[in-house]
DNA sequence: TCTGGGGTCCTAGGACCC
DNA sequence: TCTGGGGTCCTAGGACCC
């Protein structure tokens, strides 16, 4: 058996923690430059208030309900995240981390699935003030399903065992719900009639693998009850690391574009260190912005390897700058740039060159030194002069929460 | 006026090899 | 008049997830 851990609203949630006069208010969080709905109170849901909606096209929404808005916390919310699954996985044999939200636990073995789902469940709430939901079933797709009906039910929790059961949600489970199916496939498959779980399962196998390839089979046959999707325990080694943003004021120069090209390698660079490990390659992207048709569009990418697999600022940042020179163009207004690091290795496992020319030691240690400093100090008290003197990410984050459990300022006083 | 960020996997097709 | 068979590697693009 296997139990889907998803946390209810999760980054609203968060913001609900500390500010529990907003229980049962409407509230939303938006995305970077306080642009989209990512995540809605189930009051925000019912007010019409959609996932992904641009937030200044539901100002009317916003205005007449008082919807409270907050600009998006990473830091809280990835907080928050290790608090919850800390406790969760101290409940369980083995669990694999899906995601900010989610997780898949080993139930295997566990007798009494739903009361412990349950007791699981009332400790989240208690240590952390997170709602949660668990759906349980035989298959991590059958669990996504369980999870889907658990967040309907009273109590949060949604145990599916029986077969006929399952078929009787299946056959009522729109296609869209079904984890791996998005929009398209939704589309496609309601042209041939399809528009349920059970409805799917009725097809031929052939067929499905053509329409959906491999995964979407295997997603199918999970539906039947045969296992897949292994729970994958132990934490991959990432396979890319990417950093963009979207400018709040497009940008047209070169020269800022390179300051913010040059940040962007310093946080990719740092991520990857947290990592342990080394990049092979990296890519540059930048784009005009998609929304103005009006105005001329370009896109550029661009990608270029390192003699050897590196973590180091310096070097990242200088094979950055000379992939923008590859595509920046002026004349144009850019909404959006970004760096991925790629063709990732563990830090160990790095074939040395024989023409290495760097003392990897040497730059070892400096980055080490970067970043603790910058880790105990704050983020960009050591940083490369490319990345512009007076800068400031451009970023609106007007409707802020503070940092309650990561910094020392932000914690909540209390008097007594 | 205003539209996010960060990932994964699979496949077809081109280029190449013998 | 007639032109094989078997393989690898890489990339762009398409789908999905949260």
């Amino acid at each position: 058996m296997i139990a889907l851990v998803d946390c209810n609203n999760f980054y609203a949630s968060c913001e609900r923690i500390f500010k529990p006069h907003l229980d049962k208010k409407p509230i939303a969080v938006l995305s970077n430059n306080d642009g989209c709905v990512i995540a809605r109170s189930n009051e925000s849901k019912s007010l019409g208030l959609k996932m992904g909606e641009p937030i200044f096209k539901k100002r009317y929404l916003v205005d007449k309900h008082n919807i409270h808005l907050f600009s998006s916390n990473f830091a809280l919310y990835g907080d928050i995240s290790k608090r919850v699954f800390d406790i969760v996985g101290n409940n369980v044999p083995s669990y694999e981390i899906y995601s900010i939200d989610e997780a898949f636990l080993d139930f295997s073995g566990i007798k009494d699935p739903y009361s412990y789902a349950l007791h699981i469940r009332e400790k989240v709430k208690r240590w952390t003030g997170i709602p949660i939901s668990i759906g349980i079933s035989y298959t991590k797709t059958l669990s996504k399903v369980a999870g889907y009906i658990a967040k309907k039910s009273r109590n949060g929790i949604s145990y599916l065992k029986d077969k006929n059961e399952i078929n009787e949600v299946l056959r009522s489970l729109p296609l869209d719900e079904i984890w791996g199916i998005g929009i398209r496939y939704a589309i496609r498959m309601k042209k041939y009639g399809i528009h349920t779980a059970a409805d799917l399962l009725e097809c031929d196998e052939t067929w499905i693998r053509k329409m959906m390839n491999v995964v979407g089979l295997r997603m199918v046959r999970e539906l039947k009850c045969i296992p897949h999707f292994n729970l994958n325990t132990n934490r991959n080694m990432k396979k890319s690391i990417c950093t963009s943003r979207s400018f709040a004021i497009e940008i047209k120069e070169y020269s800022r574009m390179s300051e913010y090209i040059s940040m962007f390698s310093s946080r990719c660079s740092e991520k990857l260190r947290l990592e342990k490990a080394c990049a092979r390659s990296i890519s540059v992207f930048m784009y005009t912005n998609r929304f103005k048709p009006k105005v001329k569009q370009y896109s550029g990418y661009f990608s270029m390897n390192f003699h050897t697999a590196t973590s180091d600022t310096i070097i990242i940042t200088k094979l950055a700058i000379k992939c923008l020179k590859k595509i920046f163009r002026s004349g144009y207004s850019y909404k959006k740039a970004g760096i991925i690091l790629s063709d990732i290795i563990p830090k160990n496992q790095v074939q040395l060159n024989l023409f290495e020319t760097t003392d990897r030691n040497k730059t070892d240690k400096l980055m080490k030194t970067i970043d603790r400093v910058n880790g105990n100090m704050g983020r960009d008290i050591l940083k490369l002069s490319s990345s512009g003197i007076n800068n400031k990410w451009k970023i609106g984050k007007e409707k802020l929460s503070p940092c309650y459990t990561t910094r020392w300022e932000d914690i909540l006083h209390i008097r007594v």
